[in-house]
DNA sequence: TTATAAATGTGCGTATAACGAACATTTTAT
DNA sequence: ATAAAATGTTCGTTATACGCACATTTATAA
């Protein structure tokens, strides 16, 4: 891939992979299940890990290595600086109050959405939600309303990679499918996620544009699928997201 | 100071070293001003920002880069791989709904405290506040209740360390007062952090043990200094605060 | 507009960082 | 108790990453 590439750093690049190699699946891993899952060698993998344990990223117990809220710190970096958050949280937090929902920022990132920011005073709606949280692109109205707007050699690259995974009886898994709900979402201009992240979750984005036109971020409302219809979410959500998305707009 | 030590990846220091020279202060960095804040070469920077870029962690307008949202992956690989904040969120809710207050639960860094929780039911404090985020050790609650269970020491290396800054007129700046509330948290068994990190924000704060009897986290309270003087939060807080201690010092 | 300062891109020779295989030892699973 | 898996270590090797120097480009100041 990187393979005699100027000026690349193969050693930053094996390392940010180990970082990422710990997920929820396995939330420690010794120094065989990160070579496995990395493809380095086991001597190779082992230095990563002792060296992430030394700058205090990673702490091990002896044979088993798990993160270190440090790692946060590299996040951080990204949150910190950016203004973006920071500039948006009070439309966030504007479009929350109106609806009375949770209101999200997120980007697209490969095949996944991560939110950037979430109205403060929110409501319960799902059991985990917190900035640099990721899900799928191809179920979520976030992932569709900025893959709509991406460059068709983008979204095809994006479909071929896809494997998607049947997360609920309503999420599509079928490319096919998944394309054309991109496609309508292009028309729509926003999108409607009918539980097919979660059950009874339900949620309606819109892309937003920077000053250049280019669409790298989404703004949504979720909610329980009991408190509204999508008819009605989008009769009185829509028109608030609009409006927010438009004051947004006027500050990137 | 990583020198000749064995089994250590340099690259790997140095990358993330780049990464974290990133803050609100330099949103975006050209490679002169990474090698300046990293001590590296401006080759050696230069390889690193074009090895983050073509990773997808960074990206380039030309000659400024900046960090993207794939950053937060790795702390995401963090939050993903411990359990910590899923077991905690109910208490942390809890708290948060017993004292119709922001809850949070929060780690200790180096000087710095970090977020792992808040409450997801939450009226609006402070500007921003989200997990991942960091603040000064020496003028919080939790800062001090968790140093206060440190090691004498890891706290006199705290303080030699220290350069606190006055960010309202009620921080402490001298070492020795910071010392004294260090230990007035240790005997008491809390400590409260009263509009010295910002105007208007009061805190409170308790230390959380694991099951080897280690302090590494705190959970705290916290609220616009109008809605509640300190010894009603003594009075109020606190022992919702340690209730919600007690059960998660269970699951621990 | 021009001069100066700052930043950058690149090539290339060099040093050592990181590699990986092999082997002995330890830990874990059956 | 035995087998499987994992680990720690050594050491020769390779290629990764380095850093300097120089030419070029960009930004800033006058």
């Amino acid at each position: 891939m990187t393979d005699d590439i100027k000026d690349h750093v193969g050693s930053l690049e094996k390392g940010l992979a180990v970082i990422a190699a710990f997920d929820g699946a396995t939330p420690r891993l010794n120094v065989a299940q990160a070579a496995r899952k990395t493809g380095l060698t086991r001597a190779s993998a082992r230095r990563y890990l002792l060296t992430l344990a030394r700058l205090g990223y990673a702490e091990s117990n002896g044979r088993q290595f798990q993160l270190t809220p440090r790692v946060l710190r590299l996040g951080y970096a990204y949150l910190s600086s950016t203004p973006l958050p920071k500039i948006a949280q009070p439309i966030v937090d504007q479009i929350g109050e109106r609806t009375g929902e949770v209101a999200s920022l997120a980007a697209l990132e490969n095949d996944e959405v991560v939110f950037l920011g979430h109205s403060t005073t929110r409501r319960l709606v799902s059991a985990s939600t917190s900035v640099g949280l990721r899900f799928s692109a191809h179920c979520t109205a976030l992932g569709r309303v900025i893959l709509a707007a991406q460059s068709e050699a983008d979204v095809a690259r994006f479909l071929a990679d896809l494997q998607p995974e049947k997360l609920t009886p309503h999420t599509r898994t079928s490319v096919t499918d998944i394309h054309a709900a991109i496609i309508q979402a292009g028309r729509d201009g926003f999108s409607v996620s009918d539980q097919e992240l979660e059950i009874g979750l339900r949620s309606i984005a819109v892309p937003v544009s920077d000053s250049h036109g280019r669409v790298k971020l989404g703004l949504a409302v979720s909610l329980q699928a009991g408190r509204m219809s999508v008819a009605d979410m989008i009769a009185n959500i829509l028109p608030v997201l609009r409006a927010g998305r438009a004051e947004l707009e006027t500050m990137l």
